[in-house]
DNA sequence: CGGTTAGTTCGGTTAGTTCCGAACTAATCT
DNA sequence: AGATTAGTTCGGAACTAACCGAACTAACCG
């Protein structure tokens, strides 16, 4: 029974590292850590933990759990007389999931303007064939859109931030 | 002043391209000839208009270009008489991007739900400390975003589908 | 037919990524 | 002090991605 909880584990680690690996840009062994820190939950897990059971070398665990820290994804915590880190994943993670996409929005936002003030230019310059003129109506909606979306991921940020949630 | 607007067209390209490279997971130059298209607009861009402005060799803007089409982001137009082929982006590059989006979120959602099953499964099945138990009300707030999200830009898709803009 | 235009295909180079093993450090235990 | 535990650092092998040049094809022109 116990073997296969650890089995069902192990398939959903491989599926969430997957995920993870296109989501954040990471390597696969990068992935399958944060996968597996997320799965173990407030337990955490420890480094000789991930080099078995993810079956990767000391040296790629370490390099990776150092990149995870330094991304700020991941925080470990101690036990009085134990030398090991139990590594978690950190708690804002949510938040800084949902910050990542208000400034992914902002930046496309910003783009659009941009593109949208270049094109009127050419509009107005270049006194061409009026069917050659862009349209610009597109950029105007997708910029509604992006604040309304944005708005709406604030709303969550907001319920999250007062109700404290781990992962 | 036709240099000025070409540098400040070129300008754009390398800014928009860089944004598409990361948004479309393109590489650099088969984002510059994305851009470049967006930004030449309905009138169209020839093969050796690219080459010529984007300082590609003809393989790399030949093999690029035949990756957005089969991408379905590009599309060409000719004229009689003309053997070039004069490319444009798709002209529902923007409806795709929205499913693709809508997708996306799918994809997220399938995954949050298969977690919080298997977190259920440990919860109840490990009678452990209550305390390193997990937390399950964050996949429940981040599901309902998801829905309003997807809700919202379906919205956006019906708005864009009636009125069938170009980008 | 030969020449030009428009584009494709192939092989190779360079750059960059991902992971590993071996040798190392640094703290703790006996 | 020597051994053990916990982890780091370095160099390199294997692989992938991105681009280029050169040689090619295919259509049309005179």
């Amino acid at each position: 029974m116990k073997e296969e909880i650890c089995k069902e584990k192990m398939a959903l680690v491989e599926k969430l590292g997957v995920h993870l690996e296109n989501r954040e840009q990471l390597a696969p062994v990068a992935a399958r850590i944060l996968a597996y820190i997320i799965l173990t939950g407030k337990k955490g897990t420890t480094f000789e933990d991930m080099v078995t059971v993810l079956c990767a070398s000391k040296s790629t665990i370490s390099t990776h759990l150092n990149h995870l820290q330094d991304l700020n994804k991941i925080q470990y915590f101690t036990k009085t007389g134990d030398r090991k880190k139990y590594f978690i994943i950190k708690k804002d993670t949510i938040i800084q999931h949902i910050d990542k996409m208000v400034s992914h929005w902002d930046e496309e936002r910003i783009i659009h303007l941009e593109i949208k003030d270049y094109k009127e230019t050419i509009n107005n310059t270049k006194i061409e064939n009026e069917d050659e003129k862009f349209d610009l109506n597109f950029h105007d909606d997708y910029i509604k859109f992006i604040d309304e979306a944005s708005a709406s991921i604030k709303d969550l940020r907001i319920k999250i931030t007062d109700n404290q949630f781990d992962i």
